[in-house]
RNA sequence: CGCGGGGUAGAGCAGUCCGGUAGCUCGUCGGGCUCAUAACCCGGAGGUCGAGGGUUCAAAUCCCUCCCCCGCAACCA
């Protein structure tokens, strides 16, 4: 029966935050491609996770006055949430803090040092204390740290490390004879020219700087570093080095590891050279996806904090809807461009005009023609025969884009019958046939064809909208789960004449989208939210900002008390020094003078101020934002700043001279 | 010359490997239809294919040069 095993893993997230809808489109996928492959007959399984130790962990659970097991456990019961709310159906969900992964790690650490691939070192180097990096000569800028450009000071930290560069030679080879292995090709070249044929440097796997992490069981003070503990999720979770390795003799190797594309790297360099000292098969495939970006360009990540809600968009529109937008909107190894506004024309124009309305329009004609009874076809004509072939050739050619995890041009497929039978309705006019007697029997053929072509797109969105075939099918009248199936839709007429049908609910409401536009922004922006929406503004650029959503809660426009207010602590604050950031074009470093106090924040307006401009200013800062390390510097806070409809910012200054570190409120 | 990707209609993209009438979705304009969720169907307008040069009967596609955008550069999906 089975076809064979199929096992696809997503990365395991960090909890330092929510999750945000870049992370949903990566499960989403996985998801997606585990619902297609269990639904064309293969013993299926789907892992993800969480990976909760490291040191931003430690540290944020502290600044939260919490352990660290406690802080993610709440991160992580909200990650599942959200994958209930985005019907996401893994078999398993692994946690790096749980024993099972544990104990396997450290077996396998201590099994790659038994065999020579990790050596203990007192890592000798050039630290920069800020930036809590080490850096070799050859890497610094100006004799300074690459990443702040502030001096840096001969250290050492005790460090076991894993011959890479051994396996190197191994890898390459292995890459240039397995072309599938990493996916899309271009990020093959990017590993090959950048990392691997220039060398590969011996890979820091423990650490002594911080405790939250499993501990190495034979040395006590260092911590397995995250490569090891992370990466190996991928088999522990199989129980692989367990008493019970079942699953991971039924299962690896993996056939897709679904990774975002800043992750390829470990992903195929560091990954595959761990398994291969284990002895082990490498996964068939890992595919680096692209990212949802921003209207602007910006990818949507947590750092970045215009992430889109999907608990919201979610509730608002249904997560069939959202799942099928991420899936056709881009094509799958690119990065797409998201903004709200597209995600409504794509809802409206596929799923509400498209698509609804067929299922709307069919069933409401069989109710009128024939009282709600399904009838029999009768002889095909050549428009007939016509969607008879595309119905016929639909599964193998969804089948093969899903394969290539082109899930934007399988649904085009599905879309394309879709797009047949609402022709098809125009060209026989059924209306017209339902006038006399002479037509009956041509609107019975009609009829029965779109009914039946109705129930073969049911059956092909399943994996991709696991709620809407169950509509359709009710609106149908269909119960036989065997007409259910994919192997169902291989030839057509598996619909049996005489079921009836029932109108429903519309399947997908049109949304009204300047008004949906004006809900979303106007509730759920931040409280920062630096831009307006501009919903009818079809004209040139049209900037129209559609992510700044981040993850909050309500939609409603709701009030905040002045509690609320009271937890933000804004501050006058004199620029006494500013310098570009090395490396980036956005941001220039800040050294504030908050009233004896010096600070250094960063600002994303390199683009609109120079340096020199904003020294001697005085600003307002918010004075306690949780401390985020950007381009490897230390931001402790946030300049408020004003932006128009392009995005243009103003720095918010304060009317006259007051004391430096004064309170706003 | 660090590496990779990209620049095609108002917007978002396909086509480039393997040269042969420049295509899709949305928008826009006009028409048709009335079963349907103001939905559906047909047609039109709109493109110096980033720039320049070369090869060729023929170039978005192959070669060379240049410009611009984005990402990566050793823990942000």
């Amino acid at each position: 029966m089975s076809k064979g095993t199929f096992y696809i893993t997503t990365p395991i997230y960090y909890p330092s935050n929510k999750l945000h809808l870049g992370n949903g489109y990566c499960t989403v996928a996985a998801d997606t491609m585990a619902r297609f492959k269990k639904q064309t007959g293969y013993d299926t399984y789907f892992l993800t996770g969480t990976d909760e130790h490291g040191q931003k962990i430690e540290t944020r659970a502290k600044e939260a006055g919490k352990q660290p097991i406690e802080f993610v456990d709440e991160i992580v019961a909200g990650i599942k949430d959200l994958w209930t709310i985005m019907d996401i159906e893994y078999d398993d969900f692994i946690r790096t803090t749980e024993p099972r992964h544990e104990k396997v790690v450290q077996k396998i650490f201590k099994q790659f040092y038994d065999q020579g691939d990790i050596y203990k070192s007192e890592y000798e180097g050039l630290y920069c204390t800020p930036c809590e990096s080490f850096w070799t000569q050859s890497q610094l800028k100006d004799g300074n740290c690459p990443d702040c450009g502030r001096p840096v000071q001969p250290a050492k930290e005790e460090s076991y490390f894993f011959r890479m560069s051994k396996y190197q030679d191994w890898l390459i080879e292995y890459i240039e004879t397995h072309p599938d292995f990493i996916q899309p090709p271009s990020r093959a070249n990017e590993m090959l020219q950048n990392f691997l044929r220039p060398g590969l440097q011996d890979l820091c796997v423990s650490r002594t700087s911080f405790k939250w992490g499993v501990p190495v069981d034979f040395d006590p003070g260092h911590v397995v570093y995250v490569w090891i503990d992370a990466l190996s999720n991928y088999i522990t979770a199989l129980g692989y080095g367990s008493d019970n390795d079942s699953l991971y003799q039924k299962y690896w190797p993996a056939d897709i590891h679904l990774v975002g594309k800043e992750i390829v790297r470990f992903h195929t360099i560091y990954w595959p050279i761990m398994l291969h000292a284990l002895g082990l098969p490498l996964p068939k495939q890992v595919f680096g996806h692209g990212w949802l970006v921003g209207v602007d360009g910006d990818k949507m990540g947590k750092s970045k904090g215009n992430g889109v809600d999907p608990v919201v968009l979610c509730g608002r529109y249904g997560s069939d809807a959202i799942r099928y937008f991420l899936m056709r909107e881009m094509p799958f190894g690119a990065d797409g461009r998201f903004s709200t506004e597209s995600m409504f024309t794509r809802m409206n124009s596929d799923l509400a005009n498209d698509l609804g309305n067929l299922v709307s329009r069919t069933v409401a004609m069989i109710e009128k023609y024939f009282g709600g009874v399904v009838p029999e076809p009768g002889a095909p004509t050549a428009l007939e025969d016509a969607l008879r072939a595309r119905f016929e050739g639909l599964g193998a050619l969804v089948e093969t884009h899903m394969n290539e995890l082109q899930f934007s041009l399988a649904l085009g497929e599905i879309w394309k019958l879709v797009s047949d039978c609402n022709r098809y309705i125009d060209q026989t006019q059924p209306w017209i046939l339902g006038k006399s007697e002479e037509g009956k029997p041509r609107l019975q053929t009609v009829m029965y064809y779109l009914a039946e072509c109705v129930r073969a797109i049911a059956v092909c969105i399943a994996p991709t909208m696991p709620r809407t075939p169950e509509r359709i099918f009710a609106q149908l009248g269909i119960e036989d789960a065997a007409k259910k199936t994919w192997d169902s839709i291989a030839k057509f007429g598996g619909l049996v004449p005489g079921t009836t049908v029932k109108k429903g609910e519309a399947l997908f409401p049109r949304i009204d989208i300047p008004k949906e536009l004006e809900a979303l922004e106007g509730g759920a922006a931040t409280p920062s939210a630096e831009r307006k929406p501009e919903p009818e503004q079809a004209a040139k650029p049209a900037p129209v900002p559609g992510v700044i959503l981040t993850a909050g809660e309500g939609t409603a426009a709701d009030y905040i008390t002045i509690d609320d207010f009271a937890k933000v602590r804004l501050l006058t604050a004199k620029v006494v020094a500013c310098e570009r950031v090395e490396k980036s074009d956005k941001l220039l470093k800040e050294t504030l003078d908050v009233g004896g106090e010096t600070r250094t924040v960063l600002s994303g307006i390199a683009q609109w101020y120079a340096p020199e401009d904003i020294v001697g200013k005085t600003v307002v800062l918010v004075a306690n934002l949780a401390p985020r390390k950007m381009r490897g510097v230390m931001s402790e806070g946030m300049l408020l700043c004003a932006s128009d409809d392009e995005g243009n910012l103003k720095l918010l200054t304060v009317d006259g001279e007051i004391k430096p570190g004064s309170e706003i409120g």
